[in-house]
DNA sequence: GCATTTTTAATAGTAATACTATTATATTTG
DNA sequence: CAAATATAATAGTATTACTATTAAAAATGC
């Protein structure tokens, strides 16, 4: 397992240019996130971000080689901070159990607290996630992505969950596979309790999504 | 529980005039899923699948109102003959149990036969499913289309395994949560296990998915 | 079997999208 | 303060997702 990384920084190969190296950058990536959680993934665009900021289509190409790669971007934003996330609530604790549980927890909760240590609203970016991020590898050129390293964070996170899985029981066969199950299914329940309930079994206000997945992982761990 | 439909039909919502009822409206529907698996749901379009069936961009207007209704038309059409499946698979068995294990490996299993008895190769359908489906409810209008029931065929999939779930055991809480993580979790293990297989724990030629899934199902339900 | 209706094909056109290229103007830096 | 770099403004491209119009072809009705 590689180290942690206290900042979270993305990898070069996801931008032109370091956004969060100027100014411009960071209200790019501040105002996308704002953009694509009001308007959609579909109908956002670099123009309209361009005027919403008062800058330029062009300048933004300077940051991010296209739309779909800014996605890309934030999405590995995101599991980059979750990565640190659940190393800094998993650490320390003893018991195998108790740290799956925080694990299980952070990955199935949603986002409410914007903790405002950078420009990035976190709270904003996880409903982005559950609702647009199945779209930066649903496309013909994951493999290729996927050499490049444009899905490394999250599989990191998989990876770092995995452990947890195999430390309360080390010959479950398939802890990869539980670990992403619970992961997307924890984004699919959210977005159909609030589109399309029929899906679903969600109380209002109640926790169920992150009951449900608890439950489902202890039940199979102990066989 | 509704009637179940004999015949694979789709809801007259879903398309302008019904591709079934002509030639011209079964070559695009059939070419159609051969252009979306082939160049993904982004690059294709109507105007490739014209010149492709010898016919015309505007005329495919005529039968799908837009790119996306194409693509919700195809989802429909599938779950519509999942449910055919389904109930044909489950139907005469004495066993709550059995009818469960019946219906997740139904909902779990790759499709690999193409019945060939309509002019859709389902085979290649669900792959789309698996690759494309998830973009057919990401979308900023996806209430106002729940409403006018694009997504009805699946919730009723969901509904009949979620009432094998309750047959099993009537007080679980979460049977809807239960099902739709079973059955976009297993889309999602088969596009990882192709695609990004850090994810998951696929092996060559095993039936991992399916029987990861049974295993969860089980445990979760025998509490 | 011919007229009518419907279906399809062909063509043209629109506004918008996802970019690229060029140049002028700021701003930063050495 | 000169040189390098970043940004803004403008223009342009090919393509997309669609609409409108019209003519030709096919199906249908009597």
């Amino acid at each position: 397992m590689e180290e942690l990384q206290i900042h979270i920084t993305t990898d070069s190969c996801l931008y032109c240019k370091d956004p969060e190296s100027s100014d411009l950058g960071r209200r790019i990536v501040e105002y996308g996130i704002e953009m694509i959680h009001e308007l959609g993934y579909e109908a956002f665009t670099f123009k309209k971000l361009g005027s919403r900021i008062n800058s330029n289509e062009s300048s933004i190409y300077r940051y991010f080689e296209s739309k779909h790669s800014f996605l890309v971007y934030l999405v590995n934003w995101y599991w980059s901070w979750i990565e640190y996330k659940l190393v800094f609530a998993t650490n320390n604790i003893e018991s195998e159990e108790e740290k799956l549980e925080k694990a299980i927890q952070l990955l199935t909760e949603e986002v409410k607290e914007d903790n405002n240590f950078t420009f990035i609203n976190e709270v904003t970016l996880n409903k982005i996630i559950i609702a647009e991020s199945s779209k930066a590898y649903h496309t013909k050129e994951v493999e290729k992505e996927n050499e490049k390293g444009f899905y490394k964070t999250y599989t990191r996170v998989v990876d770092r969950a995995t452990e947890f899985v195999l430390g309360v029981n080390p010959n479950f066969k398939y802890p990869h596979m539980l670990i992403s199950t619970i992961i997307e299914g924890a984004h699919h329940q959210r977005y159909f309790s609030k589109y399309l309930p029929a899906l679903t079994d969600c109380e209002e206000g109640k926790n169920n999504i992150v009951e449900f997945y608890k439950k489902l992982v202890t039940d199979t761990l102990k066989r």
